[in-house]
DNA sequence: ACCTGAACACCGTTCAAGT
DNA sequence: ACCTGAACACCGTTCAAGT
């Protein structure tokens, strides 16, 4: 059947989770695909175009039925980022885009907003950067755990500890969260 | 004459900050230093342990002279990311071994217990974070502005929200502080 | 409008062989 | 010990030409 955008993301969401975002190339998208390489650029101009819309995929759910709570909204920033395999690199490579990062931050100062807090866009530019930055790091460590998982045996809390549950993850949460409410 | 581990270190930073992270390949830099491009296995195992040692040379002068204040500390951190072109991308890159995190939030915590805050570990780890994750998007946006500066006219106000001295940079790190201070 | 074929200019990495 | 030559298995992107 017919390529469309949608396909092609529905494909690259695929090939993200099953084989991570070095996997995720032109090529190998096209190939699953059963199409030329060529192809893809018919429906978007470049690589970053499809990591955006990849990355707004992987959004979807914050846009479409936003959260009240902030502390609950960032919870569901990070676990959106876990949901794929690179989750937060593909995020990273995307919020590089100050169109998606506006939009992100947007939704983030609603909740902001609606808890009050006296400076609802520096509230969400500043947890924007904190859940980013940290669940880059903790899916990059966890992974690296995961590859061992088969070689060092109960490494189980370790994991854990690091995970989309993280404790310094909430508890830096709050904290941030607390240092905004002045 | 002879290839060593600091002349392709050396060779990497200019190539850095010449024509950015992109351009940083063991192809161009053998080129650079006169050298096939197997050479550069000799002395570096892959490119994941260039783009290591390459972050560590970025961060040295936070090793060497640690910084009291924890705020300063912090400042300090983006300053050096901002010191190349695609530092904060190279930052992130490295970062995801958790050795070299963990070194830094060494840092971070040191200045963190010396400024009395109850939990230095929270603290640094949370910090390091933030700090990642808005010099990332930040550098991002500055260069993509900085692409433009001579089509578009005046944006200097603008970029100057962005980049090094960013307000929404110093009032998030500040308020994160004070989130840390319970 | 949508896609193929084929090319261009690259990558990271390995490894026998040289000095 | 340190490096070259040459290959292997890939990349992103472009574009004439086909349907």
């Amino acid at each position: 059947m017919q390529l469309t955008k949608e396909s092609i993301i529905a494909a690259s969401l695929e090939i993200l989770s099953e084989y991570g975002l070095a996997d995720m190339t032109m090529r190998r998208l096209a190939a699953h695909l059963n199409v030329a390489p060529g192809a893809m650029y018919w429906h978007y101009k470049n690589k970053q175009a499809l990591i955006d819309a990849t990355a707004r995929a992987v959004l979807q759910p914050l846009f479409d039925a936003p959260t009240a709570a902030l502390e609950q909204a960032c919870m569901r920033l990070r676990e959106a980022m876990f949901s794929y395999r690179d989750g937060a690199e593909l995020l990273s490579a995307a919020l590089a885009n100050p169109a998606l990062r506006a939009e992100m931050e947007a939704v983030l100062a609603a909740s902001a907003r609606s808890d009050g807090l006296p400076r609802p866009d520096l509230a969400a530019a500043t947890l924007l950067s904190f859940v980013l930055g940290s669940s880059m790091m903790d899916q990059a460590a966890l992974q690296q755990a995961e590859l061992q998982e088969i070689t060092v045996a109960d490494t189980g809390d370790a994991i854990r500890t690091l995970g989309v549950d993280s404790d310094n993850f909430t508890d830096g949460l709050r904290a941030v969260i607390a240092g905004m409410s002045n």
